[in-house]
DNA sequence: GATGAATGAGCATTCATTCAT
DNA sequence: AATGAATGAATGCTCATTCAT
């Protein structure tokens, strides 16, 4: 195996080691060795890799947001209507978390809690989703498949509605199928801005 | 000053100091002797009126969740019919935290970051609230003035807008008035669960 | 009841809390909270009366040891001749703290280790123990009822043997009667310094 | 170096400082940042090679007593007969504490006011010492040597004697040498139980 | 590339003592 | 005399980060 591979995947692995140890036991209480020890390597050998304890999680959330994004945009270009395209986003980020709850767990718990810094990215990522929403929710206004309403706040809602269903399926003690909430989630959503059902 | 009122001044001059300082800087970054500092006291002076600093989070809690209860409570029982009622409790939340950001913060932001025991504490106290929303809902459809729906998701997307709303208001560099965004949020809100606006 | 008297009471009330508490959870690790609540009072009636902590621990070494010479003095001054008057005395002591486990506790275990100055003081009396040993084995030798020997040695040997029969009485889970172990202790003692027991 | 070798240097000079600052300060009033010092290391060094500043006192203890076992049992096995055998053990005791007062001033001083948990690895100590002594009583019984007596508690006496001594002569201002007890102490103890000096 | 020993700043908590009431 | 609120110094321990090997 060429040295980069090498590299490539020691980088990997440690990512892999972050999300569960970051997941089950929180940023701040995970210490850098415990990382260490889920990625069967060294202390020495994370900061070989990245700068800071900070650096994994941040590049573990990016790596996640870029997985989430391309769920996303694969699942919404094979639609054609703004409406439907929201559906699909709705219903991609419904799977990609409902199968990888550490994931979810990452993104909607811990990373608000791991300082102002990582919250900053956060927002920034989430930003990007909410923006996507509105998009979309631009467009069903212009092309008259929904009412004139505030879209700014029309994507928030939805944003903070997906938010709080996959935020209690995560903290929950016995979690059911969080694909389950997809149907009555969806209709509450298309209700709220006016979209017939 | 009898003793008795002077240890009740401190205990609250301790509390609002700990909102200040844990809204600021956050519960795990801020140090017991910044709650000290600002409470124009000392390291034992906290530890004779709080067992430890998580003690200090969980008073403050539960000190702001009794307000927000009570102020709840309060705009609430002028009102009859339960969309009336929903609606005053959120415009009750919306004023509340509008003219107490840190308070805000503090629930929504900070609180999560702070460990799994004080996590499991909010999660209790969101879900006095959710539980809230989720029987006026429930009257609202024996009523007949919505049509039956689930309203335990539509209380937990109801809870996440809100909480999304009020977050990102929160976290705005240059937050406007939290007031102003009533208006749309309760249209869209009472679509979702298809109660005439 | 008198001022004086009432004081008085008082500060019997503090020793006696005080030698439950040392004897039961240690010196070092007692607070003077715990000794002030054993003794029905407050910290501040503690401070009242006692200068501080150490100041406690030395009132009650000097109780406790001006009890154990007085006992001694009793049961030693109607013998005649040395060896009795040494064995009367080894009964005492034997009698004494079987019947107070926490006085022994106190005298033998505690104050080892509630630092140097504490130390020096219970150095003193157990050399005032020791010196009374002496004195006699001393009189026995000029007396002619034993050899000539090294008596300094010889007391320190019977304060040595004596203090571990009962400092293993006092750490004993399950101790038996302190008194039983006299007959043959005796014997040995006496044998030690050539005297036909 | 090897990395290995270096670790057990490092380990090794923590408890020589451990032994010098707990022997002078004592082991409550000793903090371990102060051992750091005397190893000349930092107090995160410290906590790499051990657990908690107990654990320290603990290896040192362990290591301490498998030290002073070695040398009884290397002086006890080049004699036969048990009272010559009692005899060389007790003549290694008082010359590697004689050699060791610091190591002295641990056992038999600091240890007692350590706390519970090291108090009770102390008796274990004590007892594997005091068993081996009743074990040469019993076979010198056994073998005729010396008359039948009640050999637990005659070991008792032994080394509370031993103990006492070597006590002594750890808290004296100006101490002699140790080991010219021996002669006198021999003798006591000899007689004590019947055998002929 | 990798290891693990070492560093040192930071922090929650304890507690003897003081003192206003 | 007595109370209990307040003080502040002290300390064991954690952990992100560095670096010699």
């Amino acid at each position: 195996m060429p040295t980069q591979a090498r590299t490539q995947v020691r980088h990997e692995r440690i990512l892999d080691a972050a999300l569960s140890v970051f997941a089950s036991r929180g940023y701040r209480d995970a210490s850098v060795d415990e990382v260490a020890e889920a990625a069967e390597t060294s202390k020495g050998g994370i900061y070989f890799h990245f700068p800071g304890k900070q650096a994994i999680f941040v590049a573990l959330l990016e790596r996640s947001a870029d997985l989430l994004l391309a769920r996303i945009v694969e699942a919404v270009e094979v639609e054609r209507e703004p409406v439907a395209r929201a559906d699909a986003a709705l219903r991609a980020v419904l799977k990609l978390f409902g199968s990888h709850r550490a994931l979810a767990r990452l993104f909607l718990v811990e990373a608000l809690g791991a300082g102002p810094e990582l919250r900053a990215r956060m927002a920034a990522v989430n930003g990007r989703f909410a923006a996507f929403i509105r998009q979309n929710l631009d467009e069903a206004v212009q092309q008259g498949a929904i009412a004139p309403i505030d879209t700014a706040l029309a994507s928030q809602v939805w944003f903070g509605a997906l938010n709080q269903i996959v935020s209690d399926w995560v903290l929950a003690e016995q979690p059911g199928r969080l694909e389950d909430s997809y149907p009555a989630l969806r209709a509450l959503l298309l209700r709220s801005v006016g979209a017939a059902p």
